[in-house]
DNA sequence: CTGAAAGCGCTTACAG
DNA sequence: CTGAAAGCGCTTACAG
């Protein structure tokens, strides 16, 4: 393997002005700088960066850690977290946890951690009993529920807000049995579940409506085939619907393929709504009605809050930033 | 920070004791064992990572490169890869370079590669002319084309041959007037556009049916967004087509969604047909017809090829193996 | 079963 | 503008 010693053995320079050219130190003579990157071409170096990563004590690469890489939302989160940090001189690698309590706190305490100069955590399992595991000295953004204020940093999704707004928007469009789609999770913690149905609540109550526990549906996975399943569920049990609000997109298109299969037509028998804005829900048929958290917005965020983080001196306070977001009205709620 | 120096000396034992107990060496006896397991936790310690793949000379870590992240493809085979990539003990992670050669380039030459043990690399814009590029000592795989036997170890995807059935597919259900849309590279080099489209071209010609350019569409950007466009040039122009093969499935997704938009019913006027098998085929309206390559023998091929790779010697022979596919009919070509 | 020493390949002050 | 020396924090032979 070569080293930076054969390169300057071959260039005729010290190892250190090696480093120097490789890593643009400006104060370089022209010809020195030239000899040795022919040596480095001629000698096919790299550099190694374990080595580079321990005497420099960063690595310039932040950890992108998300619950299940298959899941779009965060690939398209991904992506622009991705573009934003490299505006900033930082790479970004995608990390999956797994999806629960266990596997979160296993990256949070990983020894991997070393590897990146700070983390941006999409946390599903986690919850407020965690708060002080959370309290570590390794810069970190935490990404998805605003349970944690103290111990890190924090973007939040308008959560609550906007299944709010979503369900304001069914009966605006005059649904008065909606049902609500969502996750298994324990009501108690405030997981994204319980957030998003407490708005779903809220909604109902501010408008009058009674809300008939019947038609609310636990899945046990976030994924389409849980939205069917969760629909296919709904429709059996016999109970009247003419509206339905959705945890996320990606629930709501196997909720929508769901409805299609019973026969109910959307929007005429039944308006639908998601939440996430994902790029599925602007094809599929019918086009999916969603509320969208402003990603550009979020991915910045997260970027640049854990940067400063990485810079920052000891004297931080947490922060937290709720996302804004829009109503999309789609056919799937006309 | 916390060094393994200082876990030594509150444990009373040598560094390289601790050491020992962290990488689960036998021949420690229970309290020595004890004692620097405590000394861990009070001192929150955490191993260095840098410091650890310096010396060890490995990082049990692959990588994964993808050209977009955002792409429902290449998140659903991550997940696979890391699952089993987990099973073999290494770690995995995730890396974009950008859909472009340039940036492929890059990433297998970049320094980077030397934070993983290998790479599995998925490659769209590198094409036959990049051969010598790929003869490096990196262990690497290639995914996607199966154009660069010699240099590298490669999985193909079954194209021309996954295309071929899905043509043939489309005339045994009765279509006559076969669109194909696909991507817009250069034909000559044998890119998933030209190879896919080989087999589109041929099944016509084994069929007897004529091949009209005019039903060629090719799009910028393999996205639902590409395939909605193209499909509205392609029903502008007024050619007659009665069935469409699509280049991937997120494609037939976009193509769906401009069908219907034309007022084009789907499967009555036109048949349509993906390519991927990625899980949203299963759940869109109509459900979508499509070639599905094995994804679980690609993703463990590659991991076993790649970890071989890792522990072989010198006498390494480059290796080919092309994924075996189903065509899974759906509604989209009842 | 445990430890003292060497060294992985870089970059960081410091000199000149 | 360039270099000699030290050291980042581990693990690997090697001893005992």
């Amino acid at each position: 393997m070569v080293t930076m010693q054969d390169v300057a053995r071959a260039a005729g320079v010290s190892p250190m002005t090696v480093s120097n050219v490789l890593n643009g130190y400006p104060h370089v003579r022209e010809d020195t700088r030239d000899k040795v990157l022919r040596a480095v071409d001629d000698l096919d170096y790299r550099v190694n960066v374990a080595a580079r990563n321990l005497r420099a004590g960063r690595t310039k690469t932040i950890g992108f850690a998300v619950p299940e890489a298959d899941r779009p939302y965060f690939g398209q989160l991904g992506a622009k977290i991705i573009a934003h940090a490299a505006t900033r001189g930082y790479h970004v690698v995608i990390e999956q946890t797994g999806a629960d309590r266990e596997r979160e706190l296993h990256t949070i305490a990983g020894s991997r951690n070393r590897m990146y100069d700070g983390l941006i955590l999409s946390v599903v399992g986690l919850g407020t009993r965690d708060r002080d595991l959370l309290r570590t000295n390794f810069p970190m953004v935490i990404l998805g529920e605003r349970v944690f204020s103290g111990p890190a940093d924090h973007i939040a999704l308008p959560n609550t807000e906007g299944t709010y707004a979503a369900t304001r928007h069914l009966i605006e469009r005059g649904c008065r049995d909606i049902a609500m789609v969502k996750g298994n999770d324990d009501l108690s913690d405030a997981s994204v579940t319980a957030l998003r149905y407490d708005g779903f609540r809220r909604a109902l109550r501010d408008s009058g409506l009674e809300h008939d526990p019947a038609r609310d549906i636990a899945i046990e996975e976030l994924t389409m085939a849980g939205g069917r399943e969760g629909t296919m569920r709904l429709v059996d049990s016999g109970v009247r619907f003419d509206g339905v609000v959705c945890i996320t997109d990606t629930v709501a298109l196997g909720v929508i393929r769901g409805l299609v299969d019973a026969g109910v037509s959307v929007p005429g028998d039944a308006r639908v709504i998601g939440f996430d804005g994902i790029d599925e829900s602007e094809f599929s048929v019918p086009r999916l009605s969603t509320i969208a958290p402003d990603h550009d917005e979020v991915a910045a965020r997260a970027v640049d809050l854990l940067l400063d983080r990485i810079a920052g001196g000891e004297d931080w306070q947490a922060q937290e930033f709720v996302a804004s977001f829009r109503l999309i009205e789609r056919e799937s709620t006309v």
